[in-house]
DNA sequence: CAGAAATGATAGTAATCCTATTATCTTTGC
DNA sequence: GCAAAGATAATAGGATTACTATCATTTCTG
């Protein structure tokens, strides 16, 4: 699967970016240490001048590909969930248990990004992290109903629908499982920054996963069809 | 209990002002107008220039009161959840069945705010819009570790605790009861959220509470004690 | 090797986020 | 009722950010 997976360009939406930053050394390496130093420093304190200081570039080329810091979250965020997305796939291809697949999918989106899968240039386990931390800010703006118009969020709401449809396989009757599915994805990133920052806002810790938690809850609200 | 309330001080933590703004009438006028400032224009493109020139006064004056715009969320944020916390107490009251304490517990922290309750200067209506927009902006920072030691999120912490004994003393045996406040409170938020602006990431709507989604989540996953 | 394309360097503007200073207005004690 | 103290308003200015524009240089390609 890795290597399925290494031949595999993620598509992004093409109005996220000036230029594609996949098409060229340059723009991997804005993309890779955009990812580094926003994690290093928080988005909040990311500017493209210490981007362009960082890989021996300047400013003005990174803005070349990106129209402003903002777009480029929208872009880091988004590869992060087609990722994701093609994770979960392949993850639950051929499953038929419904109870299984559910599971594992719940698997692959609230666990954390443990090693560096070396798909690419991008750091899956670092960008996991500015996930949790930063991908908030990327929706909780004036602009969002424009750039959800847009697609700027296609993946993640196909993510969000995808699990649902899995709820729903397990049981059918369930009202909210669209709630559901966005209170796993929303939760899982949630859970794992409390148990950085506000361990006693969570059980979570190095033992106990997001993932334990989810699971209970998930298949405890769930009338399951068939108990294979 | 709307008397009651009225004479309350929501005392939030005095290191998060320069100088107490309920201690005059700028003060009050600060806090009120930014609520409204931040609603229209959104955090982000909020400045204490602007904020400054809509209360008639200016840029100087406000820093006289906080420090920066941060410091500005954080108090506003931080009496939005001790004014839920007087809610919740009061509501909860002096009710002995601990499912029916739960219930109201979730109704308090989930609903959104419909009425201004006129306890003071603060408009309840849009700082409830405020939270949901902008909370998370508060503690997703680089400065949250120091922060957090300092209280700043000192009511929020408490809060979600009091939700934690109340799930608790529904069944005691349940293994997540921090994880699942937390979800609560943080999910609470969310789901308005995406009634707003993700409208099929959700069932919420004007119909559909959020509230009804987490009563159903949460007595299905607890074993309860007695059903009375 | 010439022309095109990409990148680098520099400059400049407007806005933001403050700090400092001074002027005015308001309150309070006497 | 007035003087001192305290609060507020007005203005200026510095550092940083978020860009845009221009031009020089390097690299790629036919």
């Amino acid at each position: 699967m890795e290597r399925l997976l290494s031949g595999l360009k993620i598509e992004v939406n093409p109005n996220l970016y000036v230029k594609d930053p996949e098409s060229s050394v340059l723009g991997k390496k804005i993309v890779e240490q955009s990812i580094l130093l926003i994690h290093e420093r928080g988005f909040d304190n990311f500017t493209f001048k210490k981007l362009g200081g960082e890989i021996g570039s300047n400013e003005s080329s990174v803005y070349r590909y990106f129209e402003n810091k903002h777009k480029l979250l929208l872009y880091l965020t988004s590869w992060y969930w087609g990722w994701k997305e093609y994770r979960l796939v392949f993850s639950t291809a051929n499953v038929t248990d419904t109870a299984k697949r559910l599971e594992i999918a719940i698997d692959v989106l609230t666990r954390s990004v443990e090693k560096d899968s070396i798909i690419s240039h991008i750091d899956e386990v670092i960008l996991n992290k500015v996930v949790v931390n930063e991908y908030s800010k990327s929706y909780l703006t004036k602009e969002v109903d424009k750039e959800n118009k847009e697609g700027f969020f296609a993946i993640y709401n196909r993510l969000v629908h995808r699990l649902k449809e899995m709820i729903l396989a397990v049981d059918p009757a369930y009202p909210f499982p669209s709630s559901l599915a966005s209170t796993i994805l929303e939760g899982g990133l949630h859970q794992h920054f409390l148990k950085e920052h506000f361990t006693s806002l969570t059980e979570c810790n190095d033992k106990v996963r997001p993932f334990d938690y989810f699971i209970h809850l998930v298949f405890s609200t769930l009338n399951k069809k068939d108990n294979a």
